[in-house]
DNA sequence: CTGGATCCTGCTCGATACTG
DNA sequence: CAGTATCGAGCAGGATCCAG
């Protein structure tokens, strides 16, 4: 099973603010459920794009370990497990934001303009 | 040597700034070179603590091809070189200070309260 | 449908030695 | 003093198969 690191070395608050949305997947996935509000884990996978089941099982573990979302399964067949944010999920999708926006303003200057996929990510978050 | 990652994955803006100061020390040499202003290779080696030159030495590349700090070499000997924040680089501070308050709130509730030298870094961040 | 188990790749970071 | 060169370990993340 893929196991999350065990020795973190965070140092301040700073450190424990990145390592809870840092990563490949854990913003995406935060991002997503702003977006989306509530998803089950087929479709939380195909919105990742490219994710695996044993790598994106491991990020959930990490980010309800965190306290940053919650599962809520049902007792049915075929089962039905869904995804939220918490209210300390939500919490973190200002700063997600202000990244984005500080960001807009220097990624032009950057010669390589890998980023193309969306320009604007402020698009992802419901101001509900 | 060591190579910084070559394939980056950006997906959006937000992922960006992730990378700008994301990992293990960017942050950190932010954070110092915020609070301490110009400093130079040997006494950021020493505020980094336990970090060694190869990785230094790469990640201080990493963070000059990105605009976040400068390199200022005088011609002399022994040899000097003394590195400071860009106006870019000083302009992600409020985002690590946002982040550092975002789990000032938080941090606490966590069990293992690995946070141990220093409660609030604000400090680091000279508001000049 | 929702993952777990297992094995594997490759990058991130570290240790050590060496140089202008 | 301020790095570079080289080697290598360990972990984040990936591929594949399988189970309740």
């Amino acid at each position: 099973m893929y196991q999350p690191k065990l020795e973190k070395d965070i140092r301040c608050p700073l450190e424990y603010g990145l390592q809870i949305f840092g990563g490949k997947w854990k913003s995406r996935i935060i991002c997503v459920l702003a977006e989306k509000g509530v998803l089950r884990y087929s479709s939380l996978r195909k919105e990742m794009v490219n994710i695996t089941d044993a790598v994106l099982a491991a990020t959930l573990k990490e980010l309800m370990a965190d306290q940053i979302i919650e599962r809520q399964s049902y007792d049915e067949i075929p089962p039905r497990v869904e995804y939220h944010l918490t209210h300390k999920g939500k919490s973190v999708i200002p700063i997600l934001q202000s990244i984005c926006r500080w960001s807009g303003v220097y990624h032009r200057e950057n010669s390589q303009s890998v980023i193309s996929q969306c320009q604007k990510c402020d698009y992802k978050f419901k101001t509900e």
